[in-house]
DNA sequence: ACCCTCCTACGTACGCCGTACGTCGCAGGG
DNA sequence: CCCTGCGACGTACGGCGTACGTAGGAGGGT
């Protein structure tokens, strides 16, 4: 029991509360699905209650935006081998993405400037410092794996049609035999098998640093 | 002079004609600009015209998007390295990135079916041949590369404030001290320099490519 | 005990949006 | 000549973000 009166089921508005509820909703059915007033009648408040914690609908979503972000499970590996190391960061981001596909997206295409984006950098320099890469090499080395982590991910995550379901072939209205080299490989063109094509590129990208291992 | 009186300054309404404005529109101000309302404004015509040559704004967008993709420019190369041929395939779709930064987070999340799209697919895969991939193995390394086109030009093109300033510094109320190998490249995390990280990438993308090579 | 201040919840209203539906005028065929 | 069909358009509905004004209750000063 509460010292509030038992008639009053009511929880005070929080910011916390608005945001952990946009959260949900954001996972559960996407941005798009957000609106003040939805969002308002999930808290069983009005409306307008949520202007009071939060200025607009905009910071709203950067806020569960980190939130989210800020969930990032740490991995954890033994031994010093970089290549181990990169690997299992690489798989970690790529888990969170699945977790929250229709969050990706929207965490891909905004500045990430909180404190749980400077943890994820930091283990990915360290990483790298470990291949044997410094400053400003290790910065462009970070960034270009992240690119394709991003690329990768937003493939796999954001262009699947109604968000995750299996690829359906879009090749219907075009006429293939114009192009002889897809058609030699139409079947492979339609198919996705996103396991396999992480892996191979997450291979590809540290078969590239090794290159350049000092 | 046409055979129209002179009275009438209107155009007959299109598809063709309404799908320009669109990408004049996307272009100009991003996907979230565009209305069917303000559309038919600009138009010169009234709202609900537009949905006799449309069935609605969705695909609408879908047609605007195909259209600027099948703006892409083929590229020309002499010789036959295929280093050459993929760096200078990755500058062409990296040209058509910056030409149409508010259009291309749309292009990269859609599924792309387009003779267009397809035209693309074939000039890439040729470029594989030319380094000795084929099949299967080949759309391996081409959507490796995709991946990481993506995902740099994402990076370049769609997160920076107010798309296309200058990035500012986005550490102004996190602890730095706290990640000592952040810290140490502050400045080079704060600054981007897009030509050299996109050449960068990319020449880390042909090396691992060469490591592969038959 | 009283009042004054301030904070929060809330209702109303405005100007947008996409689009379902009904109407009207005109061109082309019988 | 009329009839038919199609394209253009107006109206209206339900939704959106949010500016603004109001009401009520909690807390402090007297």
């Amino acid at each position: 029991m509460r010292s509030t009166p038992v008639s009053s089921p009511r929880e005070p508005l929080t910011r916390d509360r608005i945001v952990d509820a946009a959260v949900r909703l954001i996972e559960c059915e996407g941005v798009e699905a957000v609106s003040m007033r939805r969002l308002a009648a999930e808290l069983g408040a009005g409306t307008m209650s949520l202007y009071n914690h939060v200025p607009n609908k905009a910071v709203l979503v950067d806020l569960a935006a980190e939130r989210i972000m800020a969930e990032a499970r740490p991995y954890h590996v033994d031994g010093d081998d970089w290549r181990e190391h990169i690997r299992a960061h690489a798989r970690a981001v790529r888990e969170l993405a699945r977790r929250h596909p229709r969050a990706f997206v929207m965490l891909a295409t905004r500045r990430l400037s909180s404190e749980a984006g400077f943890r994820t950098i930091e283990a990915a320099l360290m990483n790298f410092e470990r291949a044997g890469f410094r400053g400003k090499i290790a910065v462009g080395m970070m960034r270009a794996m992240v690119s394709y982590l991003l690329g990768t991910l937003m493939r796999e995550v954001a262009t699947s049609p109604e968000l995750g379901g299996i690829a359906l072939s879009p090749f219907e209205d075009v006429d293939v035999s114009a192009f002889p080299l897809s058609a030699e490989v139409i079947g492979e063109l339609g198919t996705y098998d996103h396991d396999h094509e992480f892996e191979f590129g997450l291979e590809l990208m540290i078969a590239a640093l090794e290159r350049y291992e000092p």
